[in-house]
DNA sequence: CATGAATGAGGGTTCATTCAT
DNA sequence: AATGAATGAACCCTCATTCAT
């Protein structure tokens, strides 16, 4: 039964995810969702309460599997290059599948209906991200490793960015940059006048 | 007669451009945009046939100003450093104009009405502009001041990249980077071996 | 199992009258009636063949219930005036129980979907019920206790209408009045001239 | 200019008062009323903010007829029958034109969405006109014309609904009661006992 | 019998576009 | 050229009804 109407659930949300991605929040209609889902359209209320919901929820869910994920990395003991090319593995896949919906909300979270408490939650997750990040580029800078000529939410940010940026790659057939080369790149921008030298 | 169509055409375009930044496009309704122009709202179709064409041209508009300062910035006899610091500036510039509007476009350009030439459109102008930027580096890289680690359109996009980082630094309220120091990131990042080693 | 049955059709139905009468035809679901009788949604469809079949059945429950009493008061061997009160008590009893839901319905009887027989059928109901008590009037009428200035049903009408306006003194937190001062209203305004003289 | 729109707001709010009164609140389409007034379902739009609104508006409409009509005969100097009477056949008057929709609205103030202020304003204004009619039977009870067994508010109300048993002596088939009749009645319902001696 | 998840027709509302003035 | 009232297609959401379990 939880698993018959979990997999309902599921298979809503990502049909959601695939049409909000591609064509972003206004131009996709439920009508479209329900039948990317194989429901009717009256049983998408039966799992969300609205279309603003459902979106949100898309992201939600892209956000808490990162946040589980990249967590864990963090957490691992392991030395510093080696997490952070995990964390750049970690963020390229999460593009591979959230990437777009995530540009989408760039905006939407700021422009959809200004009632729902929405896009101030979104804001607040994009920020608990970047600010768990932040942490591991903190303790990099503490221990040397890195510079301190970025503020650390700066690092996580340009952490972020990266895949942005191939993305647009991807759009100017232009070779994409492997996460190790990612890697390497941050390493170059961040390491510490001591590593430096060395 | 001339001047006054122009007028019209302008202050409809700065009503839009004003508007479509703030809100985006799907939030934005032409009610706004002519009450924001002075204008009644018949009269938006006597400058432009519909709305997705209202915010075309205010994206064109943009662009064209910008192609035009980047070939001159481009084609000056400058050294390579001034010019990428003045091509630099201004790219700010324009970001603090339109940055927020070229955002909403970067999905725009995917999810405004398939039915148009729209969003090829745009594509093509954004990538008019890359190719513009990329010709700059190629010359740095022929001429051995610049890496060949990475191809020109690889550049052009990175520097159109940094801009977008300044913006989501301003979201988080981290500090923002000056053309000065982004300039100087980039060479750091473009140099080439012989100059790395001078 | 009998028994069961008619438990349940009378949970139904007690539920169903309950919201009718708070909320009207419209604004009660069905969700909200199977949750009141304690029942599943479906369920409902076992006893009753719709929704507007359900508000007729609370109408005709109410109106059968009322016709059974008024007749036993009507051929009791009392005199007039002792039988009017007594129909009077009645008619409050009612009104307390059924009022709201009666009033519900003096438009629902025009307004619910026309295409079933419903409206009809329902005043009909009305209809021998103000028959039953114009035959009570009619009676007091030939043996020339009351008036013959009204109708025997308009009196019929009158009296009915008597509990209206305790509904609307309610409404305008005005004082009611009893049966016994209804009683003797009526009285005063039915009585023959020879009653009148005497 | 000026008559040009009332004429479509008249327009709209015959039609609208036409279908209401006729098939109540839910069961009335806009799509009808748009139908009905000749226009297109998004003018109503231009006119009224919403379906309720447009209801209220029907409401308020007549009650602000009744209102002024009412104040006018109740002020003028004349007899206190000649006042009665005129009031009665003013009200007879009315309830042509819009008794049947004061009906529906008997309970649609109480049913429609709780949400917006619109029930409790009706009421209030059923109250004013109520109020209105209560001062001149207070001082007809003042002046020793009319019996203090009935507060002036009851008589106000017993004053309306006169009306409503003429509505139902039509349903009925049931010869109705002239405005002449009605006030007669009233008359020997409200007389004072020195005037029932005189 | 009983359930409640699923359905989908239907209606209120919005807003880009048109056109008579 | 300019207006803004009028239009109507399109969409989100509700809820009575059905049906597989």
């Amino acid at each position: 039964m939880a698993s018959s109407v979990k997999d309902k659930k599921t298979k809503i949300l990502d049909a959601a995810i695939k049409l909000f991605t591609r064509q972003g929040y206004h131009e996709t209609k439920l009508d479209e969702v329900a039948k990317q889902a194989e429901i009717a359209k009256g049983t998408l209320y039966l799992y969300y309460k609205s279309k603003e919901d459902l979106f949100l929820q898309c992201l939600i869910d892209g956000f808490e599997k990162s946040m589980v994920q990249t967590k864990t990395v963090i957490e691992s003991n392991d030395s510093t290059s080696n997490r952070l090319l995990k964390l750049l593995e970690l963020q390229a896949e999460l593009h591979r599948h959230n990437g777009p919906l995530i540009q989408q909300f760039i905006q939407s979270g700021i422009t959809i209906s200004s009632t729902a408490g929405a896009p101030k939650r979104f804001f607040n997750m994009m920020k608990e991200k970047v600010e768990l990040v932040a942490v591991f580029f903190e303790e990099c800078v503490k221990n040397g490793e890195f510079t301190d000529r970025f503020t650390p939410v700066q690092m996580a940010l340009i952490y972020h960015q990266i895949f942005d940026l191939n993305l647009k790659f991807q759009m100017f057939q232009a070779p994409t940059i492997s996460p190790e080369r990612c890697s390497e790149m941050l390493f170059d921008l961040f390491k510490s006048k001591e590593q430096a030298k060395a």
